[in-house]
This record gives structure tokens, C-alpha cells and sequence, in this order.
DNA sequence: AGGAGGCCCTGTCGGC
DNA sequence: TGCCGACAGGGCCTCC
């Protein structure tokens, strides 16, 4: 499931294709992504135009769309949802199964393919407005936690997955951070003390940055033919050697020994979500 | 109004 | 071996 590291990795990888690029059409072929517009709008809207940008907050994509002749810039929205992907391919070459949307860009084509069909292509914004402060963003200050994380009696890890309060951290991420920050999932939110938001904060932090700069250094499969290794959502490209499954701490993990004290990882749920978590490194205040 | 829970969707995996 | 049900979980919607 891309999380936030993996949407801007893969922002970072189509930026340099995209830019400057004219849009000559735009197809539909699950008309569920494109809810609640229809594809004839979403076709209408953006045919014509020139692509300005590629920008990200949390785990939501979009592309800065100009019309012809227009100085003035609107947002096409995209959402990878739990399986989506999104790569440049040639025209000439086959559509994928499961393609959802295709951006035609002349001899190339954007192809978003998603087979849960739990992703989103949009030019309304609300789900943009909505989103709280990216979490690696410069804004993300402690303050910034600490205030998302008062007055709620909601355990921190259910209040950590609201994107309307911080944006981009799902639910493997969270896991690891609350283990890396020895902060129980189940404790609420509010009566979190300073020093463990702040201990909180440094594992978003640390843990986003880390991932996004391992995932700009890897050779990645975008396109999505090949396996999945387990190292990246993408999978790595073919030309690379698969790299080793030492990737998340205690997400997925259950039964497994915690890497920090030897105690076994134990799964729970928490809003019908699996949480993973060490119970020894882990407790309540 | 904030929070909880159901729903969407299909590939994968475990059990029989 | 093969079938089938359970499971995974983002966001969004509805209800309380």
C-alpha cells in the first residue's frame, strides 16, 4: 500500500517526464476512478492541456494542469488508493490489465492502473482541502503533533491515520513509528506527555525521510510487471539484484521476535485496521 | 460535530 | 490438486 514515501518517490521519478508535456486526450476505462465526475468532465477538463508540475501532499499526487494560453494553473488529483500505479509507458506499446485511466501525451502515455479500483483520478479538490499537515513537510512542527494529538480521546494510533490532521502516514507506517518512538498504539492520544510526542515526532520524521531517500537510490518497477520484493511497494526493476525483506520493524511481523527486546510481536485490530506492535516495548503511560 | 462503523474491490493465502 | 471463503485496508459515506 503506498504510503506517503512511496508517492513522493514516485512524484519525484515522473516529475522530469511529465513537465511540459501537452495532454491530447484522456480515457476512461474503470469510470469508479473518476467518481463522482463523469469521464466525458474529467475529458472535457484536461484535454489541451499542458502539464506545469507534479506535487504531493500526504498520499494524495497531482498535476499541475494549464489550459492553452493560460497563465493560470489547476489541479488534477490523483489518489493511488491500495493498489494503484502510475507510469509513463510508449503509445504504441499494450495496455496492462486493470488500467484505469489513460493520459495521452503524444508518443507516450500516462497509465494509471489499479486493480482495486480503490483509487481516485479528480479535478474537484475537497479531499486536497481537507488533508491536515504533511508530515514531511516543513510545517510539521511538534506543535503541530501536539495540538492534532489533543483534546481527542481516540488512541494515538487511530488519531496518527487521520489524514484531516496529519497527512501521510497509513497504517504500516504508523505501526513502525510507534514502535521506533516505544509509544503503545492503544494509549489516547491526549494523554500522550511531551516527551513522547516529541520522541513521536523524530520517528515520523526520521522514518518518512529515510524511506524516501532509500526509494530515490533503488531502480524501481512503477510499472508494476514484476514482483513485488517486499522492500518497496513498487518491487525493484528487473535490472536490479532483489534486495533483502529486512524492512519493516514490527508491520506484519506477528510472532516474530521484536528487534529491539526479543519479545513477540503481537497483532491486534484498532478500527477494524491490524495493528502490530511489541508489548514489551510498547506500554501504556 | 466528532467519532465509529460499513462499504467498495480483487489478488492472495490458508484450510479443507 | 483445486476450490472457496476469509482477509487486506485507503478514503468516503452514513448514522449516532
Amino acid at each position: 500500500m503506498p504510503e506517503l514515501p512511496e508517492v513522493e518517490v514516485l512524484r519525484c521519478n515522473l516529475e522530469p517526464l511529465l513537465v511540459g508535456k501537452r495532454i491530447s486526450d484522456f480515457q476512461v476505462l474503470k469510470p469508479r476512478v473518476v467518481r463522482p465526475e463523469s469521464p466525458q468532465q474529467l475529458e472535457n477538463g484536461v484535454a489541451g492541456c499542458s502539464i506545469k508540475g507534479v506535487g504531493r501532499k500526504g498520499k494524495f499526487l497531482w498535476l499541475d494542469l494549464a489550459k492553452a494560453r493560460s497563465r493560470t494553473t489547476f489541479h488534477l488529483t490523483i489518489h493511488l488508493g491500495m493498489t494503484g500505479r502510475l507510469f509513463v509507458q510508449d503509445s504504441g506499446d499494450p495496455l496492462p490489465g486493470h488500467t484505469a485511466a489513460v493520459l495521452g501525451l503524444g508518443r507516450k502515455r500516462l497509465v494509471f492502473r489499479d486493480p482495486r479500483s480503490f483509487g481516485r483520478v479528480t479535478l474537484e479538490t475537497d479531499s486536497l482541502d481537507q488533508l491536515g499537515v504533511d508530515a514531511l513537510s516543513d510545517e510539521f512542527l511538534v506543535e503541530r503533533l501536539r495540538d492534532a494529538l489533543a483534546i481527542t480521546g481516540q488512541a494515538v494510533k487511530v488519531r496518527l491515520m487521520d489524514q484531516r490532521h496529519i497527512a501521510g502516514l497509513g497504517n504500516i507506517y504508523v505501526c513502525e513509528v510507534l514502535h521506533l518512538a516505544r509509544v503503545s498504539p492503544f494509549e489516547a492520544a491526549s494523554k500522550l506527555p511531551l516527551g513522547k510526542v516529541k520522541a513521536l515526532h523524530q520517528a515520523i520524521r526520521n522514518t518518512l525521510q529515510k524511506q524516501v531517500e532509500l526509494g530515490l537510490k533503488l531502480k524501481l518497477d512503477f510499472a508494476g510487471e514484476g514482483k513485488s520484493d517486499g522492500l518497496f511497494y513498487f518491487g525493484s526493476a528487473s535490472t536490479q539484484a532483489p534486495q533483502s525483506r529486512e524492512r519493516f520493524r514490527v508491520y506484519g511481523r506477528e510472532g516474530e521476535a521484536c528487534p529491539t527486546c526479543g519479545s513477540k510481536i503481537v497483532r491486534a485490530e484498532q478500527s477494524k485496521r491490524g495493528t502490530f506492535f511489541c508489548p514489551q516495548c510498547q506500554q501504556r503511560e
